[in-house]
DNA sequence: GTTTTTTCTGTGTCCGCGCACAAATATACG
DNA sequence: CGTATATTTGTGCGCGGACACAGAAAAAAC
């Protein structure tokens, strides 16, 4: 049942082998050069034996270091890349014994000059491995390549990128995700209701990658079960709550039937904050990421449901990918689907991402 | 920013202290005895330096070998408990180096006199702590009792037992689970349907306490919400599937009208197959847990919606808490309430409980 | 004041592995 | 065959902390 125990040291399969255990190591780890005799004779002694290294005493006689840069949109305090970082940052703090300590950087997402030059900066700073969100596509897609040739491993965040391959992705199947809030809302709504669909403007980015597919994936679901249905779509500028609240009186006057409301990005709160302000409670809501402004409007019942994605989670695990790649040169699942997490006022006490 | 990588060292603050490190490894383990002169040096010492003492390290040099005991139910293969095992078994594999190692115990759960017997078992083999579920209330507030007078710290999985406190709980808050099945299900049904609940019947045991937890919850939604809703309790005998399904075929021909079941614990499956076999595809389902079968009648469209609790989770943290406590002398967290997890046809492929 | 006991402290070894360095063996080449 | 070069191997130290042991200092007992 449980005979797993038995403590095998390098030295135990070194006397197997009849060989010194700096051949073992050698062998472990590719490093030197080793007689093809010898290395059969380890290997043999590897599989009778079942060694398995000790991860304790392998990291600390560790002596190699490493940096690795993460590069994040510059955020405001509560927000969806605050999160991130912060699973970022609990992994640097636990892996720092492994010496492995992790540099940021902040560009601004809605400035592809901002992203270039922060692109450049990491360059110069020669980290032995990346993490970050490919936002815009084609610098991001160049980036990666230069992190190709130049061998530097690099984890992606968010949104996938599928040339050149990532040694590992991070993030929501964003489609499904979209097609899973067009199921959730319909439950509330009628077959023929109008629904309002949000997203957000940025400057030289039409909404991301995630929100585009979000809202695909919402519109696949509608048209296909729900063909009666009515969808208006309304574009958010993040920057300026003012604006976004006249087009919403617009919006309502002009369609004053629309009885549902799906938010494709982090912004739920405008919504729902301008919506409770205009008393239209009939009106059901939906939208993503836990912010804390968002689950306020999810508990107070003006928002019905809640999609996250566990950012933590993607910022924690990408850093911890890298870790295993690099330091324990284990190999890493390169597509990583992050849960597609259904909260409700009833279980939003009890959820945690991590 | 990130400043705070330097290492520092025992001999560091020893140093500072002006002693010697094993002084200061005394003081930071309590043991030996130390003059107050030195130990208000170092403590001095220990805050100016913020010392934070290397895991790798310490786990290589630690020498004490501790023997865990889990008392699981006997189960199937698929089952729940299966689930907690395997959290369980990855634990044990992943702290073997901590010189912990895990003993199973197991009982049948229909049976209190097995319990009893494996209780008794587990204490003849003196084990530096345990961890179980409190199945049978009463037997296990006994052997709770015996565990706090020899001093051996124990984690409670699945249910709750306030008395004596265990060092850990980790579970789901079954009341409320039961108070989102019953919402979740409302939003499929008309006002004043008949929903069918089921829970299984259980010799000197009438449902377990998560059960039972999770009936009032959804008892509680409904009387409060839809009180023009009835409710037929139905008992399920899991031993006997072929008497289930006629007590079925009973309960659909005295009550036609029934619209909805929800089924109380992780039977979903059989209740499921009948009412697929009898084409009563109208009737909408919600149950419990990731079973396999379970799963595959989610993915079929027969059961709308599953409701997890990270039965691997709750085993893994288990013993990982048991861990941090002993290896790691570090506080834990008592009370650990599991994430309610909403499953649906759509995001159930991107589920992973880990 | 001396002996005994208790309290306190410093030193050294080991945990298992990574890695550098030196030594040994093999191969190449004139 | 001797020397130069390349390949292969063994040994030993150190990572940072736990803990045992012996010895010093202090306290208690006589």
């Amino acid at each position: 049942m449980n005979k797993s125990a038995e403590k095998i040291r390098i030295v135990d399969i070194a006397r197997l082998a009849g060989v010194s255990a700096g051949t073992v190591d050698r062998v472990l780890h590719n490093r030197g050069s080793v007689s093809e005799d010898s290395r059969i004779k380890i290997e043999n002694a590897l599989k009778t034996m079942n060694y398995r290294p000790n991860v304790y005493a392998s990291v600390l006689a560790l002596k190699k270091k490493f940096q690795f840069a993460c590069i994040i949109p510059i955020y405001n305090k509560g927000d969806y890349w605050e999160k991130v970082e912060e699973g970022v940052r609990q992994a640097a703090d636990e892996f720092a014994p492994l010496n492995v300590s992790i540099r940021f950087f902040y560009f601004n997402q809605f400035d592809v000059y901002s992203c270039r030059l922060t692109f450049e900066k990491v360059i110069q700073a020669t980290p032995d491995a990346v993490i970050f969100p490919s936002f815009f596509k084609e610098e991001s897609k160049i980036f990666a390549e230069g992190m190709q040739e130049k061998n530097i491993p690099f984890v992606l965040l968010d949104s996938m990128l599928p040339e050149p391959p990532p040694l590992a992705y991070y993030g929501q199947d964003s489609f499904q995700s979209g097609f899973i809030a067009a199921k959730l809302l319909m439950l509330s709504l009628k077959e023929d209701a109008t629904i309002a669909l949000f997203h957000t403007f940025r400057i030289g980015n039409l909404g991301s990658n995630q929100t585009l597919e979000r809202k695909k994936g919402f519109l696949d679901f509608i048209r296909s079960r729900f063909p009666k249905c009515k969808t208006v779509t309304v574009e958010l500028n993040a920057m300026n709550p003012q604006q976004n609240r006249e087009a919403m009186q617009d919006l309502l006057q002009k369609y004053p039937e629309i009885s549902g409301a799906v938010i494709f990005n982090s912004l739920t709160y405008m919504v729902a904050e301008d919506i409770e302000k205009l008393n239209r409670s009939d009106i059901q809501i939906i939208g993503y990421d836990l912010l804390e402004k968002n689950v306020e409007y999810l508990k107070k019942g003006v928002v019905n449901y809640l999609i996250a994605q566990r950012p933590e989670q993607q910022g924690y695990q990408g850093v911890k990918a890298l870790c295993d790649f690099l330091v324990f040169k284990q190999p890493v699942k390169q597509i990583n689907y992050m849960p597609i997490d259904i909260l409700t006022r009833e279980n939003i006490d009890y959820y945690s991402s991590f």
